[in-house]
DNA sequence: GTATCCATACTCGGATAGTGGTTGTCCGAGTTGCTGGGG
DNA sequence: CCCCAGCAACTCGGACAACCACTATCCGAGTATGGATAC
């Protein structure tokens, strides 16, 4: 089980469309992480689709955040780059085989799936609550109030 | 992302196992389960590296599993067919373009990562809190005592 | 009757192809900002 | 000096290949069983 390597970069990119107060074009983005543009600008549709970004075309376009940092949280982008749906998928082989459970006594998940989902949950619980507000903050208090000012200038 | 979905038959097997009082070919089990036998052989495989469940060859062969299911969590199953590392990669993109941060600044993961690395053991955690010997005994409370008895009379 | 040997059948284990999904790339449609001219 | 029209450049968006991991399969190595044989 390994996560679309795109989900990192569209955190990242998060992060720093927080400082960024005019829109930044999927070329800049690409250029300050030094990735594949055409790739990042997959993920960023991605981002757009989901409402969380949006997207402004013509000569000064790029990309902005639709709303503060704080209302954004990880698992939105998580979900939006990476798909909605839980990693685990239960395919019902309680109903095959030669001992298959009937349908009338399915109406619940099974155990398996049940663990599994519920797994599920805490993993999401734990992405839903940390927001790109969040994110950036530890930026901040990693590397300095001048991290994210710097990446501002950098960025015009 | 996705999970194999080898680790659902892995499960299922382990709950099979249980309810065994002899080795269990992996034939069988597939018969069991209609699924492919050959597949689910390198599941058992797995299994069978991680230590959770002993091969037995000959004709009387089969797989036993190692300890009481007490001692077996769901997340050893997960990890053994799996795999154990985590499902978000980080690449360190911070280290890189040309506003890449120092190493000497790098000595703790970025903030991303450890969103990440939270949820990842948030969601380890939820498997680990449920054994082989929980889903057994959700399997009797959801279909009576007979599900369990019904499998070990087939198996022989 | 008992112990030994052997042939047999059955088991697992790893090495080997096929397929869907993620990764990576490209070009076209649309929009904005700038420039030049006219009023 | 101000307004307008046209152009040009830049942006996103979706459609198109390449690679990798998961899926599925096969055959060979090893071992316990059962029977036949010799004592």
């Amino acid at each position: 089980m390994r996560m679309s390597g795109g989900v990192e970069w569209a955190l990242h990119c998060c992060v720093v469309l927080t400082a960024a107060d005019r829109p930044v074009p999927a070329a800049r983005l690409a250029e300050l992480h030094d990735v594949s543009a055409s790739y990042l600008a997959k993920q960023l549709q991605s981002l757009s689709r989901a409402g969380l970004v949006r997207s402004v075309q013509g000569q000064a376009g790029g990309y902005v955040l639709t709303r503060a940092p704080e209302l954004v949280t990880v698992l939105q982008v998580v979900e939006a780059v990476d798909g909605p749906e839980p990693a685990f998928a239960c395919t019902e082989i309680r109903q095959r085989g030669p001992l298959a459970t009937p349908p009338e006594a399915c109406l619940v998940p099974c155990a398996v799936s049940r663990a599994m989902a519920a797994a599920d949950e805490a993993w999401r619980a734990a992405l839903r609550a940390v927001t790109i507000a969040d994110l950036a903050r530890d930026v901040t208090g990693d590397y300095g109030p001048g991290a994210l000012a710097g990446i501002r200038a950098w960025l015009r």
